[in-house]
DNA sequence: GACTAAACGAGACGGTACGTCGAGTCTTTGT
DNA sequence: ACAAAGACTCGACGTACCGTCTCGTTTAGTC
């Protein structure tokens, strides 16, 4: 997370504006992963990237906007597509991929700040970041249809949905352990459901 | 605080005291359908509840306690457990049932606060909330293996998760519309991940 | 300034408003005799009164009306208006009384206060309070014309004028020091211009 | 406004920097007539002289230092001084062009500036200012004495600050209208006090 | 039916964080 | 190499809400 700070000053040319950016907005996800929306400060935020509030509030209209910020920049980082051969390992990658990301305290913290609703700037990052997630997968349904191992009436999107129901479930209505076990079972699930007619469109 | 609550349930009336309690719980759950958790005032609730602030606080520790109670007070309604003599059909009815209850504003406010994390007072009555109504559920599974519809192995909470995960889904990442279609689906998944094996335990 | 509080409180009623209340107005006049109007910080006044900075916004809109009310309350002290006997006394008395003021810390920093405008806040203050004193002192010289000491046409508010003019302008255009001198050259002027005609209405 | 300072300037340099100097020093002068001292703000002189608040910064230490240059530089005017050939003319003559620029928003807004103490960088400039119209009055009192108009005793300074004192007094505690009657009125007080005596040295 | 103890109403207070503004400093960039 | 542009630090402003406290008044339960 900061490590590649250093990367993007020396990449991305060296402006102090580029480099006061990204050092606020890892701050604001570190606060979020160690506190939690509701007590993130801004202050907290501007101490622990170096830099001061106003200069915080210069480029961020308030608290929710630099969070919004924050989360988008962590989300848009590439979304990989498995291509394994078959859907079952297909689907295993991207289980797993999701699960590792859903391991992580701030992939925790990312997920239950875009769930915890009454946030109404948080509403569009959330479902760009789910919308895009869940778009960029359909392709994997898509390339199984084609093999013959689905139905062609399969309804991709419904797929991936139920491939990562169980995965959020743990984490947000259960005890938030998201094991081996937990994703080879959702694989089953959603292998089971889609042949079994239950995601047809 | 909470040890007369049953016999305050039980009679509703009693004293002065119960009929705040009732008023101020009442208001809380208002205020969290309206405005979410975070925008809740302790000062909003008491003038809705026609009551004073030194009142709330006199009861309930904090916001956080008070939230928690309301939460548990709603949550404390029975849990009917459908008997319709297939298994399809009682989950079916189970399903329903959860979406008649995420279709309400307050329904949808009290799972919205409770999954929000980063509230240690709400973890408790989380775990209880979905706890139960888990558990509450099982019979349903055993029912059915009992019937022989379903393989003795089955995990009949698996079953129950695999049932809601995809209502939570579409609350909590999608666009919140919890209708008719999506539970026939919730149902045609469980009952198919069942019978695959996929949810032995 | 502070000594006073004691008995405030013992006196006037018992009230945690009215103490609060003169201790922070006394506060800020001593802030102001210390540091200024420009330099007077809310924050400061605050902890100087004991009390939390909301305590002060509580009661007052802005810095501005605490300031209005502080120098309103100072000036309310009643304005001994003096009987000597004769219009030389009588003026004697009241510049030096006026120097007295003058020479306080207070005093000055309630002048200099009001007379920089740009406060419109402030306009009212200053005007009741230099209108209150002229007021009060035409008496004087109504009494030496009944007396025959002056002319009747003489217009009893430009006499005080004439001698209040001389010890403001040592004060605010002059190096500030008001002294026996200063006070004798006052008097001798208003009463030269009163009898020369010069101040006939 | 401008284009004697050009004069000045042409002495010393008169490249840009002449011109910037002359530029913000006026934008500073019509800031403080527009909205007082306490309002003035570097960044609008700055915008309204068309330059960087920078270079401001770079030629003035600070906003105080600033406004002391803006003032001395408008008071370096010449002082006229009246020789009409008979004391009381010639204090008309002074009393009227005091009035004249007291009445001009500018030299309001300097004397208001010049009288708000707690500002210790426009000390000087304020000894200045009223010191040297002073002095320069002197002689007008050394001339009536030398033709037998005032006894030798009087004191040339208190006569000018008993000529000044009504108009200040004025502008400063009162509604701020300096007119004709006032400016006679002056003159009859001075006259009147330094024949009586009271402005004996 | 009176009387005491508990609970309530009213409202001020200390405290923390918000988001804003202006002073004065420092860095980046363009010429 | 240097100065304009602009971003930054710092400190104060005025606001909102939390949770605490005091004091008088009402109400409930007991004798």
């Amino acid at each position: 997370m900061t490590e590649n700070k250093q990367v993007v000053q020396g990449v991305r040319t060296g402006g102090r504006s580029a480099r006061v950016r990204a050092a606020v907005l890892d701050a604001t996800l570190a606060e979020l992963a160690e506190s939690g929306y509701a007590a993130l400060t801004v202050d907290n935020v501007a101490r622990r990237a170096g830099v001061n509030k106003t200069t915080v509030y210069r480029r961020w209209t308030d608290r929710e906007s630099l969070v919004a910020d924050a989360l988008t920049e962590w989300a848009s980082a590439d979304i990989p597509i498995p291509d394994t051969g078959d859907l079952e390992g297909d689907l295993r990658a991207l289980a797993t991929s999701m699960a590792s990301v859903l391991d992580t305290p701030i992939g925790r913290a990312v997920v239950a700040t875009l769930v915890s609703v009454g946030n109404p700037g948080l509403v569009g990052v959330k479902r760009r970041f789910f919308g895009e997630r869940h778009r960029a997968a359909t392709p994997i349904v898509e390339r199984a249809v084609a093999r013959g191992e689905l139905p062609p009436e399969v309804d991709p999107a419904a797929v991936i949905v139920t491939l990562r129901a169980p995965l959020y479930d743990r984490i947000l209505l259960g005890d938030g352990v998201v094991d081996e076990a937990l994703v080879e079972r959702a694989v089953r699930i959603a292998v089971a459901a889609a042949r079994s007619g239950a995601l047809d469109r």
